[in-house]
DNA sequence: TTGTTAAAACGGAATCATTCTAATTTGAAA
DNA sequence: TTTCAAATTAGAATGATTCCGTTTTAACAA
């Protein structure tokens, strides 16, 4: 299930005219191994064991193409962005975020679907439902 | 209603042992005025009109005093913080946020209370749910 | 009213995440 | 291979936020 959308990441990289480089084929690897959401820094530190001398640009430059190419998705907790591999499950969902390893739990109901609001005359452009917490791993 | 607010604020500073000075009691009338959110930026600005020198530290350090007593309250929108006066409706609800204007609209409906999920074994400490967008005004 | 004291405010430096810039390297197509 | 745009680099720049040492001031007591 993961591997799939290992491998249509990478595809996808190179029909959309990108140069598939070991940078990006690992950066893209930690996110399938770790199914998590992690931190800009997070990434550098793991990628700069193989990679000395990484710079913080190339980490920001390919979480922000991976994220424009709808591979990688992004929230913000506590003032840092964090990434991880967009879900596969083919429909629309939100998260549980265990906010101490980064994994995630799928919430099923949507708000949007059962809204009991009039809100004609407001031009809705996106909504935020996360639920936070500490998963059972973690407690 | 907001001025409920406002005097409720104010004494609230004075029960909890704070002292009422007037840098705090702007900050608390800019709130009130505005109703909606702001950022740290947009608040100095404007009190610097009538406090020249005002200090950032002052702003974020009175900022995070009226969190903590739940005077305000703190979202995060595009990697800055943004606060408002809580609001005093007496349940809890959401809201849609303009992204033009920082105004807001209640949503009394709450994801939570109809979670069609199981998960125990989770422990859950907070919850988002926003609706992103542009107000009538706005548009 | 005045003196005392701890809280508040100040200015400026420090920090942290993120982005930019200009120079260098490299993947991939011809 | 050669070529060239894309990718990467180091380091500087930016922007939000916090910290620090010093000075000012609100509140309370004498």
């Amino acid at each position: 299930m993961r591997d799939v959308n290992l491998q249509e990441a990478i595809e996808l990289l190179k029909q959309e005219g990108f140069k598939q480089t070991g940078k990006r084929k690992m950066m893209l690897e930690l996110f399938d191994k770790h199914d998590r959401y992690m931190t800009a820094k997070e990434v550098l530190e793991e990628m700069s064991l193989e990679f000395k001398g990484l710079s913080f640009d190339t980490i920001y430059r390919n979480l922000s193409t991976f994220v424009s190419l709808n591979i990688l998705e992004e929230t913000e907790l506590s003032g840092e962005k964090h990434f991880r591999f967009v879900c596969n499950s083919g429909h629309h969902h939100h998260h549980f975020i265990c906010l101490d390893c980064g994994k995630t739990r799928q919430i099923h109901t949507c708000p949007m679907s059962a809204l009991d609001e009039n809100l004609s005359g407001y031009d809705i452009s996106g909504h935020k439902f996360e639920i936070y917490g500490t998963c059972p791993a973690c407690q």
